[in-house]
DNA sequence: CGTCTTTTGACAGTTACTCTCATTCGAGAG
DNA sequence: CTCTCGAATGAGAGTAACTGTCAAAAGACG
């Protein structure tokens, strides 16, 4: 009963996949197909969104463009926020933590492998990580959400640093750091958004983790 | 276009009323029926919600027990969410740290006036702000808000530093800073309700800005 | 009192999301 | 290849949070 995750249960398993697949698994027939209409939901919507924007596409049309029923759409994604929202990098930050010097100040691995990773994603998925800021950073409710817990890393980071530390349950201080370095997250991609990605994101990030370090 | 403060509009005027009214202004009868509404909702509301819990309150039922129509409930909230999460304090907070000395480091005006403004928030209406919190931490959907901009003070603690930065837009660290300090002040309050307010909160709070000054 | 403006209630409509149940389809055994 | 089992899907009905419109009620003010 620390930090929940995420308001509503993901629909079964985490088989998800965009940024290379960490395990080259011999997937299933079955497991084929759901990872083509999980796909094939994100694709559509983004590509609708596109053309007329995040209120004037409704789950249905989304579900009719993936050739899906409505009903399945829910069972893809808790809601339609999530859409935009789920990312699949949490594991591959925790796994690049935990590899880290367990007595190296906690900012200064999540610094070092936030920013590599960061720089790698922006590198192989450019379009699509910014055309989803982008809406992220447009649409008050998506927004609003992405500002918080859900689909974003403040409970992993809670997590390492709760292990890191030895400890059961987190102390103050741990939730404070944690919220801290997912909020400078945050709030670096919303600037990155706002600013059209005028900058680098791996460089405003280094910049603002750097930041968190002198406040 | 910096950081928008709440994703809907407000019905119509702040005129709200807590915390022993900053001006005591002669309100005509209409702001006083205004104000009784909005306080009768509130009560209402918070009442519901302790008896039959958050999900199973309606607005319709909140509205019934206010005896007002369920279409004047969203003219005074514009979502069922704000009635817990909408504060009024943000105005304190912003005159207490205008009244700093300008060039005192920001996180030293923050701790000194947030700290002591909760402390008399605390002392004045605990069991107010303990149900609210308490609600806040235990609904997924309240706690997804909560963490973030909307009824939270990031907003306005980025104006402040801009403007004591003498800026017109707001830079990147000065974002990081509003963040950190949006985000202590957040987990902290969570952490004070999962602990079923065992400490203080106001001690917390002051815990939690003393460590973002050393992360 | 009479007029103007603000607030309200009634009502209809949209949409995200939930639940249930029958059907379909892939997995794996024989 | 077939049969069976469990998982995934589709269909459909239902709920509740909102939105927008319009006419009635009520305070402000001369």
């Amino acid at each position: 009963m620390t930090t929940p995750r995420s308001a509503r249960p993901r629909p079964s398993d985490d088989s998800s996949g965009s940024l290379e697949e960490l395990v080259e698994a011999p997937l299933s027939l079955r497991e084929r197909k759901k990872l083509k209409t999980r796909q094939s939901l994100r694709r559509e919507a983004f590509r609708l969104f596109a053309e007329q924007g995040w209120e004037a596409t409704t789950v249905d049309r989304i579900a009719a463009a993936a050739e899906v029923s409505p009903s399945t759409f829910f069972r893809y994604f808790p809601t339609k926020e999530d859409l935009v929202l789920s990312d699949e990098y949490d594991p591959l930050m925790a796994a690049a933590i935990r590899s880290r010097p367990a007595d190296e100040p906690f900012l200064t691995s999540a610094r070092a492998v936030l920013v590599g990773l960061v720089r790698r994603i922006d590198e192989r998925e450019h379009a699509e990580l910014y055309q989803r800021m982008q809406l992220t950073a447009s649409v008050p409710s998506l927004r609003a959400r992405m500002l918080n817990g859900s689909g974003q890393p403040t409970g992993m980071l809670l997590d390492l640093l709760t292990e890191r530390a030895g400890l059961d349950a987190p102390t103050l201080e741990l939730r404070i750091t944690a919220a801290a370095v997912s909020a400078a997250l945050t709030e670096t991609s919303l600037y990155w958004a706002d600013n059209g990605a005028r900058d680098n994101l791996a460089d405003l990030l280094d910049r603002a983790l750097a930041h968190l370090q002198n406040l």
